[in-house]
DNA sequence: TGTACATCAGTGAACGCGCGTTCACTGATGTAC
DNA sequence: TGTACATCAGTGAACGCGCGTTCACTGATGTAC
C-alpha cells in the first residue's frame, strides 16, 4: 500500500468512528483532517467531496462484512458437514465474536444511512440494498439446505427467516446500545440460534 | 390546548419527521420554522435551545409508545383470557398495524439517538434507556405468566425474549428502510409471533 | 548516469453561506381591584 | 364597567463561528530516453 493509498484508508476508518457516533450530517471534514493530521485539501484530493467519502466508505464496510461471513460459516462447515449443525454452529461464533467486542459493536453503517435517509443520494441507497440482499441470499441458501433433511416445524417463508438475521443483528446493536449492555447483541443472536433449534429439530419432546 | 401549546405540539411533529428522515445534527432550526411558518425567535419562545427540543422530542415519543402497547396487548387479552393465546393476538395486532403503515414506520426515535450518541446529553440517554427498559418490563410480566402453563421448550432467558421483541421492531424497521419493502416489518414481527408458538406449544408434534 | 517531464500527495489562503443563539422589543389576551 | 399591570406568544435584526468547496501552487517520487 503506498502512501497516498495508506491516508486514504486512515480517513476512511476516522470517518467510519465519527459517522458511526454522530452521524453523517454531524461529522465534519474538519474533525476528520485534525485526526487524521493533514490538511483540508489533503482530504480533497482524496475525495472530491463529501458525498464520494460516503460511497467509498459503505463499499469498504460491505466487503469487509461478507469476507468475515464467508470465513466464519465456511470454518462453521469444516467443523460439522451437516448443514443444520455447521448452521447452528456458525452461529454461536458469530455470537461469541460480536460478544469479543470489548466495547460492544460500533454499529453498522447500513443502519446509520437508512436513519439518514434524505442525506444520501440513490447510489448509496443502493449499495446498502444490495449488501443487504447479499446477506438475504447467503442465508436463504444455508437454510433451503438444512430444510431438505429437517423439515421445518412451523410454516414460514425461508426469505423472512433468512431476513431475520439481518433483523436481530441490527436490532441487537441498537438494544446494546440503548440499554448500555455490549453483551446483549450476542445474546439476542442466540435467541435466534434457539429459533433455528426449535424451528428444525425433528424430535424437541 | 391552548394557542402555545399548539404550536409547540407542531414544531415537535416537524422535528420529529425531519430528525428521523435526516438525523438530529443534519436538522437545523431554520427548517423546522420554515414548515411550521413562524420565526427563528418564535423557537427559541419554546425551546430554550436545540437539546431541549431533543429531549421534549423523546419524552412525548416514548410516551405515546407506551399507550400505544398498552391499548393493543389489553384488546389482546380481552379477545382470548389464556396468556398465551392472548399474547399471540396481540403480535398479530402489532404486526397488523405496522403492516397498515402505508409509507412504511417512519422510524424509531430511541434508534437514531443510538446511532448519534455523541450528539446528546446523559439526560437523554436515560431517557431513551429507561424505555427500552419499560418494554423489557412490559414483556416480562407477560413472558413469566406464560411460562407458568407452557413450560419453555428451550432453555432461555425471559429477559433474553422480552428484549427480542424490541430486537426485532429495531431491527425489522431497518431492514424495511434498507430493503424498501415496508411490509418486511410486519413479516419479521410475525417471525417472532413463530418463535413463541414453537417455544410455548406443549404439543408440536 | 544525467536530464526532462509527469504524476503523486499533498499545502495555504480565501470564499460565501447557513448555522445556533441573543437581545430588545411588541401586540394580544388574562387577571386584580 | 374601567383601568393597570402581567403574562403569553411571539417578531426582527444582528452576532460570530464553522462548514464544504475552490484554486493556484509545490516538493518529492517515478518514468523515458
Amino acid at each position: 500500500m503506498g502512501k497516498g493509498a495508506e491516508t486514504r484508508e486512515r480517513l476512511l476508518s476516522i470517518a467510519e468512528a465519527a459517522i458511526l457516533a454522530k452521524g453523517f450530517g454531524a461529522t465534519s471534514i474538519d474533525e476528520l483532517i485534525a485526526e487524521a493530521e493533514i490538511t483540508k485539501s489533503g482530504f480533497f484530493y482524496h475525495f472530491k467531496d463529501k458525498t464520494e467519502l460516503a460511497r467509498a466508505l459503505v463499499r469498504r464496510y460491505l466487503e469487509q462484512d461478507e469476507i468475515l461471513l464467508d470465513n466464519l460459516f465456511k470454518r462453521a462447515r469444516e467443523l460439522n458437514e451437516d448443514p443444520l449443525h455447521a448452521f447452528l454452529i456458525g452461529l454461536k461464533l458469530f455470537a461469541e465474536m460480536m460478544a469479543d467486542l470489548p466495547e460492544g459493536h460500533p454499529g453498522c453503517l447500513v443502519a446509520t444511512i437508512c436513519y439518514q435517509e434524505r442525506l444520501f443520494d440513490k447510489d448509496i441507497h443502493d449499495l446498502t440494498r444490495n449488501g443487504t440482499l447479499a446477506w438475504r441470499k447467503r442465508f436463504i441458501e444455508l437454510l433451503n439446505e438444512i430444510s431438505e433433511t429437517y423439515p421445518p416445524n412451523d410454516d414460514v417463508d425461508m426469505v423472512e427467516v433468512a431476513d431475520f438475521i439481518s433483523t436481530i443483528v441490527e436490532g441487537g446493536i441498537i438494544m446494546s446500545k440503548a440499554l448500555r449492555e455490549p453483551e446483549k447483541l450476542a445474546g439476542q443472536i442466540l435467541l435466534f440460534r434457539s429459533y433455528i433449534k426449535l424451528l428444525f429439530n425433528p424430535r424437541m419432546f
